[in-house]
DNA sequence: TGCCTATTTTGCCATATTGCCAAATAAGAG
DNA sequence: CTCTTATTTGGCAATATGGCAAAATAGGCA
């Protein structure tokens, strides 16, 4: 694998990588639906809101979301508005995956 | 969030999680043209057998592949056909994320 | 059986991730 | 300037990941 192709791979893994977290999916479903401050997600998740904003630079790192400062609270919005239908894909991945594997139990 | 939501994610995020790694989406890709044996998929990559093979485990853990042995050589497939599919929505959200930020350079 | 080849597993190590707490920072109100 | 609210950052421990090399396994063949 030439050092081209690397690195278009590893383009597209550092997307994947950024939203292969539970939580990091729930926020960009939510912001799908509309911006949202760090205060409204860390309500939603019920974590401890330092976590929540280390999620957010994680997606933002990865130009998933963008903030906006207004005031004292920070908003966040989607940048890339192909994320829904990338949604579409994934729950069509998984239900290949359960069609496919319906004799096994819910392993790993 | 509740479990059931939580699940929900964590199913979509074991997934992207499987992919989220450049020698491991190559590997996708390749399977995308057809069937390829451990030893094949080796020599594109370049890396120790050991550590495709690894590759290979998280992807059939994940049942984004599968494999079945014939003679000596075991051979993987997609077992996800919406692969294909999958790539466009990666590549599109890569175009959106170039589109918005031509003016910063290759960052982090 | 014993040898060869293809692949997987295991051990080890370096590095990265996650999540919580506490401390630091930023912005508006008074 | 001080208080309060909102968010980020730093530090730390637990856990997971990635890659190489050595050992183990499995199939085919003489």
């Amino acid at each position: 694998m030439d050092m081209k192709t690397y690195a278009r791979f590893e383009a597209r893994a550092k997307i994947l990588k950024a939203l292969a977290h539970p939580t990091r999916l729930f926020i960009v479903d939510e912001l799908a639906r509309g911006e949202r401050c760090v205060y409204e997600l860390t309500g939603m998740i019920g974590a401890d809101i330092s976590t929540v904003s280390k999620h957010l630079t994680v997606l933002k790192n990865a130009h998933v979301i963008s903030d906006e400062k207004r005031g004292t609270q920070v908003f966040y919005t989607l940048t890339m508005p192909c994320a829904a239908r990338f949604f579409t894909c994934v729950e069509d991945m998984l239900q290949t995956k359960i069609r496919e594997h319906l004799d096994l139990a819910g392993e790993e």
